[in-house]
DNA sequence: TAGCTGACGCAAA
DNA sequence: ATTTGCGCCAGCT
């Protein structure tokens, strides 16, 4: 059910700080399952909810992935906003 | 109950 | 550097 795993996910997300970004693996293993990235990402696109910054949420190798709020286009802009450095497509972990 | 899907992750070619 | 294939987990049909 969703108030194991997904609810999981959701806290984790918003506990992003602003202008730090994290990996779906990332927030899989935080939430419980470290091989649940998929999953991750599932919750995600299911839940249109305002409170999560998906747009925290990016992939291992620093790719943006997707967004259900805009694009990755829109992503990539606020995590530059929120002072993630991004290079060309991808994010820049420091 | 079984099978398919998907905002991923990693390894190999 | 890019593409292909396989594995993983949770949710939906």
């Amino acid at each position: 059910m969703k108030n194991n795993f997904s609810q999981r996910v959701k806290t984790v997300v918003i506990n992003i700080p602003r202008g730090q970004v994290m990996t779906y693996g990332q927030v899989a293993a935080v939430a419980g399952s470290p091989r649940a990235a998929r999953a991750v990402g599932n919750v995600m696109k299911n839940n249109f909810d305002l409170a999560i910054p998906c747009h925290r949420v990016v992939c291992s190798d620093g790719s943006l992935g997707d967004y259900n709020r805009g694009g990755s286009k829109v992503k990539k802009s606020k995590l530059q906003a929120e002072g993630v450095r991004i290079k060309g497509n991808s994010v820049i972990f420091n």
